[in-house]
DNA sequence: AATGTTAGTCTCAAAATGAGAGCAGGGCTA
DNA sequence: TAGCCCTGCTCTCATTTTGAGACTAACATT
């Protein structure tokens, strides 16, 4: 009620009306349509490192270690799909592939920068309050 | 290359040095691990819902068509647990309990929604860029 | 000849999620 | 007083998603 997210009630309005038909339809929404593919488990990550400058599939593979190679190949179709990633194959022996941002993976990501540039500045804080809360609930 | 991810190069280093304290090993940094609650399936969906406002359990369940009861409850207790959400009971009889964002969860959501708007200003060219896709590949 | 490299795909196990019933403790209606 | 509804959950079981690791093909290196 401090006014900070100020105009979102009108905000949320509009998603709802922009789902399925029904008044108050979250359902179908495309804003969330959209959303859930960058707020895949993988997908951030890997923007972040292709933000950084164009990449090959195995240096990603190297950059991410806990990422499986299924989830790589599948995270990088996702994010390509969608217009955000360019993927070209050089007719190397063995081929190599390199992938890249695309102009509106970059407009994209500057929209996304906000809230990993948050996350940088407030981990210590939310840190702080998991452990409030483990140690309430006991 | 068009400038306009400037100082990412920068950024990424940083994420990476917060990491496990191997050299460029993403696994355990603390930035992915804050996103990572927040980009869950359902949190910016009730994040923007009580953004709007406060909201007992019933009211989200119905507010949000489709989420199960059972990811209703994970989802709310995570974002709790991060110091996102307020969880309020009130002994009515049946008890109802009130769900509101703390300041520490507005300060995170004025920064997730710049990507909600780009996403609301931008799904049309997703959808484009996927109908391109899917008609390329076949 | 043996081994390593590339960017994947395939299979099977493990983890996350969904669907739906159950619960406690009252308030309503009949 | 019996029966049903409401609340905010939890529990179980089925389905979906993800992970781990083997396998591929064609060449380069040792």
């Amino acid at each position: 009620m401090d006014g900070r997210v100020s105009n979102f009630r009108t905000q949320l309005e509009v998603y709802r009306s922009k789902g399925g038909g029904e008044a108050g339809d979250l359902a179908n929404c495309p804003v969330r349509n959209v959303v859930q593919n960058i707020f895949s488990k993988w997908a951030s990550l890997l923007l972040m490192a292709l933000a950084e400058r164009p990449y090959r599939f195995g240096e990603l593979r190297r950059l991410v270690p806990d990422i499986s190679q299924r989830m790589l190949t599948q995270t990088l179709r996702d994010l390509q799909r969608d217009g955000y990633v360019h993927r070209e194959v050089f007719p190397t022996k063995p081929p190599s592939v390199e992938y890249s941002l695309t102009d509106m993976g970059r407009s994209m990501f500057d929209s996304l920068q906000h809230l990993l540039g948050w996350a940088d500045a407030n981990f210590e804080k939310v840190r702080t309050a998991r452990a409030r809360f483990d140690a309430a609930e006991g």
